[in-house]
DNA sequence: GTCCTTTCCG
């Protein structure tokens, strides 16, 4: 019996003496409280389970009111956070220690919420009980986990005001809840505050600097640390890799690895982690992999940075079957998980994986997980169904800014300009507000519509919402106005910004390219490798070639395309060989221009030849334009575009009979022809007309200034261009080609806008000859600026002339 | 008894 008397210091191994004591205690009476089997029983008590098993027995001994009972019964409650019941115990304790506080305010501090924590510090206070350095460090954590730098602040006050203000252990939690809150001055001023430092503190400035974006500071304040003394532990290690992977430091990130195999800090999971995380992000997929394989215990956190590491990298076959391993394993997926293998789906377009991957996140219940369900929508948005993306996001309850900005994303990249415009504005009017990444997808889609007035409107928007300072958005405002035809307010915006990307100079490049501004995208092109600080990369040397395609600078256009290889060792693609027969052929150079095709060390593609094609059709050279045509028929037989304009060449070469045989194989291959339409907006409203429509409300109007204008344009030397047309009568061909879409649009619009008002029309295939002719005669005659964007570029006619110099 | 750490949607 004596034994059993002994106060028991350490507990017996739970399971047996938790079940033997339960049932041994019932019978015999105690007097000393704390030997008592029920308080036992409390001390080992490892579950709220448990402990509403033992507390009828606690009741039952009577000894429930005795202090040491009470503070017990204060600490398992707070421990298992059923604080009201360990308020309720404290309430009826006769003498209340300092200690039942404090074990209470733990409670709160670790299970719930910052409100009643705050409620009870304050309660505390009030019932003069003086505030100990762990009631701080508690709650200073709680605030920053929960990012509340206010509570966070008047903490740190009472904190001086108590005496603590030198205490490493309170200052370093303070640092720390700076540091959440994302005030790095104020947790830099308090770390420099302090007196003594100890390793935790160093760990709390240098996680400081590492989760603001300060990623170098953090990797130099490690360098002081050890200047003061301080080693490294695994927590630094931890803490520094993904700043080394934030800067792509592969070498400091491999010393680090080196230094954590002599301290033995590669057998914990979370430095092991780390390193597998840094070498994925710095594009060493294989070192990861290695350090992966290695590793004795891995983690899902381990497992999701190997996935991820893949899909980011491009790797996303890899990171599926990671996944999948994974998943084979029967290790648990996370949201990071879910999200990672949602990425690599989209990556690969592959809507099968992405929709299993769909119905594995509801079986862990992770629909109600908004960053998954963004990713959810992104991954449905570039796999082709935005229909689905669009579903699930009318279905999201707590919709934010990104799963606007995904599901916008979503329509502006599929060609859905109108959807993607309506959601802009419905977002606003649920009172979301924009930010830079929603207008860098719905810019985009005013450029696609071309319609100079949306332009405006968004650029309203940027300058209101502030973000004109903003270069991406601002990069995106200039390649819109370029293709909106505002090419000179594209160039005002250009040199406004103060600073400019390299998507930013290809934007304005191109943009003068297509409105047949070549001597001016050269100059700029100069300007930018000689006097800037960014490098010219293939995309700009493409826009530099087409440029001069555009404006028939053949000899500049040879002089680059050469120099790109020479200078800057690009190989040139599809597109820049594509670029160079259009120079070569628009130029009239056709059998250079097929030389030069038949010298790709490449199989040439629909661009090549289709650049061919056309030139051939320009410079009426049936023979070429017949292999180049062929060769298209060949890689394409269902793209209708390019009968089209076989057909188109043999007409214009009067080659009749031929002309019946590309459209008898059209037929019967079933082949449609897209047809051409041209559009004009005024007022909010898109007119679309297609040749010899007559379905638009003032087609009576339309057609009588047409008329009258056809007699004024050919008074002033109008020459109608009948020659593509034939078995039909003179008068008859000039009636087909005086009811072209272009001249509709054209006419409309002179009856619709004031005198001296610029017009501005968009066709979906290439503008026609005549149009082109009679378009110029049009400008001459009424004294309207007329700017006409085809699928190829601009045509900006004014005074009789066009900017293409009748090149295009 | 107390302070610091790894994966993360557009």
């Amino acid at each position: 019996m004596a034994s059993t008397l002994k106060p028991c210091s350490s507990p017996l191994p739970a399971k047996s003496s938790f079940n033997d004591r339960l049932y041994s205690s019932q019978s015999v009476s105690w007097h000393r409280p704390h030997t008592h089997p029920s308080f036992s029983l409390l001390e080992i008590c490892s579950s709220m389970k448990e402990l509403n098993q033992i507390l009828p027995l606690v009741i039952k001994s009577g000894l429930s009111d005795q202090p040491i009972f009470q503070a017990k019964l204060i600490g398992l409650f707070s421990r298992f956070g059923r604080l009201p019941q360990a308020t309720l115990v404290l309430d009826r304790v006769a003498e209340k220690t300092d200690e039942l506080y404090h074990s209470l305010l733990k409670g709160h501090a670790h299970n719930s919420t910052l409100d009643d924590g705050f409620l009870f510090f304050t309660r505390m206070r009030l019932e003069g009980v003086q505030p100990v350095v762990y009631n701080f460090t508690y709650l200073l954590k709680t605030c920053g986990d929960n990012f509340d730098l206010a509570r966070g602040k008047v903490l740190h006050a009472l904190m001086i005001t108590s005496g603590y203000g030198s205490n490493v252990f309170a200052m370093t939690a303070v640092v720390n809840m700076y540091a959440k809150c994302r005030q790095i001055n104020e947790s830099k001023k308090m770390f420099d505050s302090m007196p003594q430092k100890d390793l935790v503190s160093w760990n709390a400035i240098i996680a400081a600097y590492a989760q603001n974006g300060l990623s170098g500071t953090a990797l130099h304040t490690v360098i002081s640390m050890q200047q003061e003394g301080e080693r490294p532990d695994s927590i630094t290690l931890v803490t520094i890799l993904p700043a080394c992977a934030d800067f792509k430091f592969s070498k400091i990130g491999k010393s680090i690895h080196a230094y954590a195999m002599r301290a033995g800090f590669v057998m914990l999971v979370n430095v092991s982690t780390a390193l597998v995380d840094m070498y994925s992000k710095c594009g060493l997929l294989d070192t990861a992999r290695l350090v992966f394989d290695r590793m004795s215990v891995k983690n899902v956190v381990s497992w999701n940075s190997m996935i991820d590491g893949h899909a980011q990298n491009g790797r996303s076959e890899e990171a599926m079957k990671l996944f999948r391993m994974m998943m084979d394993k029967g290790v648990k997926p996370t949201d990071v998980t879910i999200m990672a293998a949602l990425g690599a789906c989209a990556d690969l377009g592959d809507l099968d994986q992405g929709r299993l991957v769909h119905k594995l996140l509801i079986e862990y219940g992770l629909q109600s997980d908004i960053s998954v369900m963004n990713s959810l929508i992104a991954m449905y948005s570039r796999c082709r169904r935005v229909d689905l993306a669009a579903e699930i996001f009318g279905n999201l309850k707590n919709k934010t800014l990104v799963s606007w900005n995904s599901v916008i994303l979503g329509y502006a990249q599929k060609a859905y300009p109108y959807e993607a415009l309506k959601l802009f504005c419905n977002m606003r009017k649920e009172n979301m507000k924009p930010d830079s990444f929603t207008l860098v997808s719905v810019i985009p889609a005013v450029a696609y519509l071309s319609i100079l007035h949306h332009a405006k409107w968004i650029h309203g928007y940027v300058i209101r919402s502030c973000l004109h300072k903003n270069v991406y958005v601002m990069t995106a405002l200039v390649d819109m106005y370029a293709k909106c035809g505002g090419v000179n307010i594209a160039r005002r915006l250009f040199d406004m910004m103060e600073e400019r990307h390299l998507i930013t100079w290809n934007a304005m490049i191109d943009g003068y390219g297509t409105h047949g501004h070549g001597r001016a995208a050269l100059e700029l092109f100069q300007e930018m490798i000689h006097r800037s600080p960014v490098k010219p990369n293939n995309v700009t040397f493409l826009c530099v070639l087409s440029a001069c395609s555009h404006s028939g600078l053949v000899g500049e256009g040879l002089h680059y395309f050469a120099l790109m290889k020479k200078d800057y060792g690009f190989e040139p693609s599809m597109e820049h060989y594509g670029t160079m027969v259009d120079l070569l052929g628009r130029a009239g150079r056709l059998e250079e221009a097929w030389n030069f095709i038949q010298e790709m060390p490449m199989e040439p593609g629909t661009s090549v030849y289709g650049a061919m094609l056309g030139a051939c059709k320009i410079h009426q050279n049936v023979e070429l334009g017949e292999k180049a045509g062929n060769a298209l028929l060949k890689l394409e037989p269902e793209d209708g575009g390019y009968y089209v304009l076989l057909a188109n060449m043999y007409a214009t070469a009067s080659m009749w009979n031929e002309v019946a045989k590309v459209r008898k194989n059209m037929e019967n291959k079933g082949i449609k022809k897209n047809p051409g339409f041209t559009c004009i907006q005024l007022k909010n409203k898109v007119h679309t007309f297609y040749s010899g429509c007559t379905n638009h409300p003032l087609s009576r109007e339309i057609y009588k200034r047409l008329e009258k204008l056809m007699d004024e344009i050919k008074a002033a030397g109008y020459v109608p261009d009948t020659n593509s047309i034939h078995d039909v009568e003179d008068d008859v061909k000039m009636q087909l080609l005086s009811s072209h879409s272009e001249k509709l649009a054209i006419s409309f619009g002179l009856i619709s806008t004031a005198p001296g008002t610029t017009i501005q029309i968009r066709k979906n295939l290439r503008v026609c000859g005549d149009c082109h002719s009679a378009t110029k005669f049009i400008s001459l005659v009424t004294g309207r600026e007329i700017i006409v964007r085809d699928m190829q570029r601009f045509h900006h006619f004014k005074d009789g002339q066009c900017s293409c110099g009748d090149y295009w």
